[in-house]
DNA sequence: ATTATAAGCTAATTCGAATTAGCCGTCAAG
DNA sequence: CTTGACGGCTAATTCGAATTAGCTTATAAT
């Protein structure tokens, strides 16, 4: 009974550095020490496999939609937090933004799928822009929207903001997936370009930065 | 005697669209307007097709290296103007990069090619990373580079500072090619990104700018 | 004029990979 | 005990797509 599962795993995994295409439905059932017939037992057809593989990641995202992206926490204890964020902070949600993409091996091995097939139809299309565009951007615009009315950051755009702390994680995700031995190159960019973006966009000069301590300090 | 050029050209078409393994030699044929067994004429097989298209735009890529990104101008001439760069240069900049990376037809169902094909072979996961990665960086690096020891930005780390200029861009592009109704919208947000970054890089302060423009025009 | 070559076509051929048929053992429910 | 459904196997079958064979025409060089 648990057959079944693992077929989804294996093809997911073929189809990640494949693509759907070039993996043969011998090769997943190789993986699962099965003979190709007996896939069929479980799942119509090869093309009922790719799509019970989106089904069952739809599902994945929405129960983890609630703990999205940052380390366990709601929502709102992650607004108190973000009220009074300090540069380490800020370090430490882009490592776990980076971490949970790249090392779980389910959302990197979707994400590389996704990848490969977007152009094939708009619901790919669709789920890829979701994922990896408009919900992280959504999510942490929030967060910066948070950050910035509680005086902690200036009072830029924060759309931009989001994007100026988002777009540089995801373009070294995209290294990452492509080449993985330059991840470790990639993690020293990361830190490096979040200490800069808080620079930039932390409250400036050194004078406001006691400010804020003060501020800090009061509540 | 073109055909043998028309066949690369649709073959890129349908690669870009669909993949390597979903298009058939007879699509690539009938488009082109002739039988698949002629393209025997022209090429050994399909995957002669595919290299031939590879060897194609490195030769092109090669080619283009000198006037690389920048609309005209060699890199002396490059040098001298961004050493007095304005915001609305660094639009035109940002907007010249979109231009040709979006609208150049080859350039685009290239890009769209590798990555569909990145993960196939490490070759061509070199090919994307060079092209859409490390040949941006460096050369806008250099500008940077530029604008910084001439004082017309602020002495941050200037690698990071490429990075946050160009990874925007790339982020943007990527949904514009999945999504190219997009587009308007990613041009509007590429303009508030580069107006963000100006306002963020730029020598800050009103003082500051009137000390800039005291310069410019002192040579 | 003759011939070689280039470039096209139709009609095979080949071959690989998905899927189907049909058989078998296991085991839990009755 | 026996039966049926579950999950596996081997041996077809099917089918689609790449490639090859072999013929034809046009054109350019000898």
């Amino acid at each position: 009974m648990d057959t079944k599962h693992r077929i989804l795993d294996e093809a997911l995994t073929l189809f990640s550095e494949k693509g759907y295409a070039n993996v043969f439905v011998a090769d997943i059932a190789e993986r699962v020490g099965i003979k190709a017939p007996s896939l069929y037992k479980h799942y119509k057809n090869k093309q009922a496999i790719f799509d019970a593989i989106i089904e069952e990641m739809d599902r994945r995202f929405l129960e983890e939609a609630g703990s999205l992206q940052i380390s366990g926490s709601d929502a709102a204890a992650d607004a108190e937090i973000y009220k009074h964020i300090s540069e380490e902070q800020l370090i430490a949600l882009g490592n776990d933004l980076f971490q949970y993409f790249l090392h779980d091996d389910c959302t990197r091995r979707f994400r590389k799928m996704l990848t490969i097939e977007q152009f094939h139809d708009r619901k790919l299309a669709a789920a890829y822009t979701k994922q990896y565009v408009d919900d992280p951007l959504s999510y942490q615009g929030m967060l910066f929207g948070l950050m910035v009315s509680s005086g902690v950051l200036q009072a830029e755009n924060v759309e931009i903001m989001t994007l100026h702390f988002y777009a540089p994680i995801y373009f070294l995700l995209t290294i990452c997936d492509r080449e993985p031995e330059r991840e470790a190159e990639a993690r020293k960019t990361m830190e490096a370009h979040i200490r800069q973006f808080n620079r930039l966009y932390a409250r400036d000069t050194k004078i406001d930065r006691k400010q804020i301590k003060k501020n800090h300090r009061g509540r």
